[in-house]
DNA sequence: CCATATAGTCAAGCAGCTTGACCATTGTGA
DNA sequence: TCACAATGGTCAAGCTGCTTGACTATATGG
């Protein structure tokens, strides 16, 4: 493979996920959900099934538990969450979705489907399958970085 | 497509390009170039080719122009770019990349080299070549917005 | 039980971005 | 041609999200 390609590459899937990334944001704010940031959604994702600690969250996002913790306040202010005791260790605190939090993951969920249902309107079902299958055989399993 | 499916394929997508930017840096740095961010990157892409000016740099980055100006002060001061009056318009002054500025953008190239390389090795070579296709035409050509 | 590790918070500081104001030059329409 | 709006760029101030550092409370292992 050429460098040329390697860089085409390269310009193409960050483009792509920018894109992806703006668009979501997009479709959530129009189905209601304001003053959130791309962060905000990755941390939706790590909390919707059982709710994470401060520090596992820390670790999904790749920044500090203080940083982590002062996103918790913000969603927990803007009714996207709760802190609960956890409870198997004393210490902690378990963080959990509220019901609007809920909706709000699906809004996402919705509006990634948007995205993606016009990516296959584009190429085509076989084609977006090829992809799906690429980038997951690619994609590692470290932090999620936002992009937003 | 499942939204499930839509949601794994945006997962990947996201990640690969997180793993990508973190990848190119550290191949940057690896390679001697120090100090920079992704930004930058982006920046020295657009500067490459005949330089730009500080307004267009900053439609490219999506940022405003003193941010932009800013950014272009610290390339300046490292040592990567310079400015020089615009020959057509007395307003506008050109920023383009000195020597340095170029042997860190072929480093940039060598590192994503180095990175698709090792997808091709995971994934083929035809199948990187229908990834890189699809990408390409599902990739806008709207500002790129750093990831790092 | 004591020593060390871990979960979380408080506080201060910093880096990168924004908005607002301003100057110099360019382009335009009466 | 010449006022005047538009554009390129910078300076200054402020905000936000992140970091490092210090501390408390609970857990864990010898």
């Amino acid at each position: 493979m050429q460098n040329s390609d390697a860089m085409a590459l390269s310009a193409a899937l960050l483009a792509a996920a920018g894109d992806l990334t703006r668009r979501i944001h997009d479709g959530v704010v129009a189905r209601g959900f304001e003053g959130l940031r791309p962060a905000h959604g990755f941390a939706f994702a790590r909390l919707a099934p059982d709710g994470a600690t401060v520090t596992e969250l820390a670790a999904h996002l790749g920044v500090t538990k203080q940083a982590a913790s002062q996103l918790v306040d913000e969603i927990v202010r803007k009714g996207y969450a709760e802190r609960r005791p956890h409870p198997a260790d004393a210490r902690a605190r378990l963080v959990v979705l509220t019901g609007r939090g809920w909706a709000c993951t699906r809004a996402a969920e919705e509006a990634a489907a948007e995205v993606v249902g016009s990516w296959a309107a584009e190429l085509g079902e076989g084609e977006l399958r090829s992809l799906l299958h690429g980038l997951t055989r690619i994609a590692s399993n470290g932090p999620v970085r936002p992009g937003w």
